[in-house]
DNA sequence: ATGAAAGCGCTAACAG
DNA sequence: CTGTTAGCGCTTTCAT
């Protein structure tokens, strides 16, 4: 049933090159002959074959995509993001999901390079190792890539601004009169959400109580938020507010909370980071920092394809680009904003 | 920096062929060689080129997914199980979303030809027209497919069975005594799922009040639960409970509800669909309808790797198969049935 | 405006 | 065990 570009040329009369001429439409073709092939083209339901015009033209119209896994709002929300933007200019997309692993990370960009895709995406929300052998390696082959961790050295970033994010969340509980914040979920090497956590504190002269800091060495879940709750109120450190990792950890420290009689926020605040469908469906309706992610896939996008454009000898020397989107801090009820009058603010 | 197989062979002093060989690793070659051949990839960092290899084997280890979204949990979900299942046997997923557009699909799907994908994992969850050129035309280049969607012909089936979930659901309601059941979000085209919930009525000999379902065009959101639901106020047809479509349904049933000033499940019960992560961190925690992703996932990858493996004759002689997951009610308590005590029961 | 022919990087007979 | 050779389906000079 697969015809090939042969037999479209033998239905029609004339040369393969002639086929190919109308297939790519650039070379002239008399109007009669281009008549004719195209019949021949719907008669025969034939369809190019892009792997053999991969070969040649040397692109593959191919973008792979790594993240940590689809099964979760930000990385899925990117994907249509980016599959809108890719897939308008011809482009597919393939995704790799690590699991967090730095091992099946390889695995993935090894198969990202056999199958010669045209550019990276790169979204492992991974802990990157001192010597970054990966890193190295991949940058021997120069792929136009563009990061979503601005931890990657040598590309393209996109990122939020999650310094500002977290420095406006924990600023905004802070002025409300929480001294107390605890911060649940980062990653064990600190980010920048940890430092505007921190940056927070010290703008108001304020000492962070390490003792509240929690970070895991697994993904930021509710589980996460629930259980690091759960103990942060067993040790019996006293706190008043909660600043979650994400959205997610949020909700685990809100249900520990109501389970341990406490009210949120009269008795403790809770503040979580992404803004996902259900923050605003929950209960209380969950304060929180929301990312542009649309508006982050489409720069994404755009950087990438403006590198694709290049020639690689343009793209040697273009200097790499950092774009930096600011967050918006979504002020909903579990902060405990609404709970002060104008008058008492500090 | 790309080194073709040519250079290698150079480096390691043998012809293509032998390089080949150990790439392949089936026909015997010299450890000497072998170990020179190693050394020589090495070096120069080779990785086989696949779309070459395609081009002669005829086969691309390419799966095409075509879902109408990925940002919604079932799919991206979806997308992780087949992900597992795929990747370990060298197969890449390359997903187009249609956003619900018959167009879309069918770009998509040609896309997919162009590609030339091994396979196709169908889930678009569209109302299929009645003429369905574009399924014909698939049809006739006899790509093993898997389809989510019992009303796709010609292609092996996996899906939850939803006539059964669904009166399990609205049955357990009508025994907790509830009598007026909203069925809210449904497709225009009736499916298993409002055939459930009238299967449940007729097995208690009870009539369906049509002013209580509330079909949608659109895809079912919060939104439309939300909606949906207020207008049944507004409408003051009375009704003691909600069976959303899916839970994201439900919630928005539940919200709508609550700023009527009524209590759920007290005064209106609902249940959702599919026990997204969130149904059991919502407030009340929904009860629902669980579908077996995972098990899902993989017996559709199982199915369409058996085809895979198949050649050509065989498969179109073997049967097509239609596997049916059993779903399982998880009872909460949005579903009121706390409320009762077991001698209360009807 | 069109055709002939040379590959793209690889695999698979077929020899040796 | 290894090399030679003929393609896979297409694009792209180079002629005509």
């Amino acid at each position: 049933m697969k015809a090939t570009i042969k037999e479209v040329a033998r239905e029609a009369g004339v040369s393969i090159a002639t086929v190919s001429r109308v297939l790519n439409g650039k070379d002239r073709v008399k109007a009669s002959t281009r008549e004719k092939i195209e019949e021949a083209i719907k008669k025969l339901n034939f369809q190019v074959d892009q792997n053999a015009r991969s070969m040649i033209k040397k692109e593959t119209r191919t973008i792979g995509m790594i993240v940590p896994e689809l099964s979760n709002e930000y990385w899925s929300h990117l994907f249509d993001a980016l599959q809108d933007h890719f897939w308008g200019n011809g482009y597919t997309i393939i995704v790799g999901t690590t699991g967090r692993s730095l091992e099946k990370e390889a695995a993935i960009l090894k198969s990202f390079l056999e199958r010669r895709v045209d550019g990276i995406v790169f979204g492992t929300a991974l802990p990157r190792p001192e010597r970054d052998e990966t890193m190295d390696w991949l940058s021997g082959y120069s792929i136009p890539a563009v990061s979503l961790d601005p931890k990657v050295k040598g590309m393209h970033c996109v990122v939020g601004d999650h310094l500002q994010g977290a420095t406006d969340a924990v600023d905004h509980l802070l002025r409300l009169g929480r001294r107390d914040v605890a911060f649940i979920g980062g990653p064990t090497l600190p980010d920048n959400r940890e430092l505007g956590y921190r940056n927070a504190h010290l703008r108001l002269g304020l000492q962070v109580n390490e003792a509240l800091v929690r970070r895991t060495s697994s993904s930021a879940t509710f589980q996460v938020g629930y259980k690091e709750t759960k103990r942060l109120l067993e040790e019996k450190t006293p706190f008043t507010a909660v600043f979650g990792y994400n959205d997610a950890v949020a909700f685990g420290a809100v249900r520990a909370l109501e389970e341990a009689g406490l009210r949120v926020p009269q008795d403790v605040a809770v503040v979580g980071y992404d803004d996902v469908q259900m923050a605003a469906m929950f209960k209380p309706p969950l304060t929180t920092v929301r990312q542009p992610v649309r508006e982050i896939g489409e720069a994404l996008a755009q950087l990438l394809l403006e590198s694709l454009a290049m020639d690689p000898e343009a793209r040697r020397t273009a200097p790499r680009k950092n774009v930096s989107f600011k967050t918006e801090l979504i002020v909903r009820e579990s902060c405990g904003a609404a709970l002060m009058t104008p008058a008492t603010w500090p």
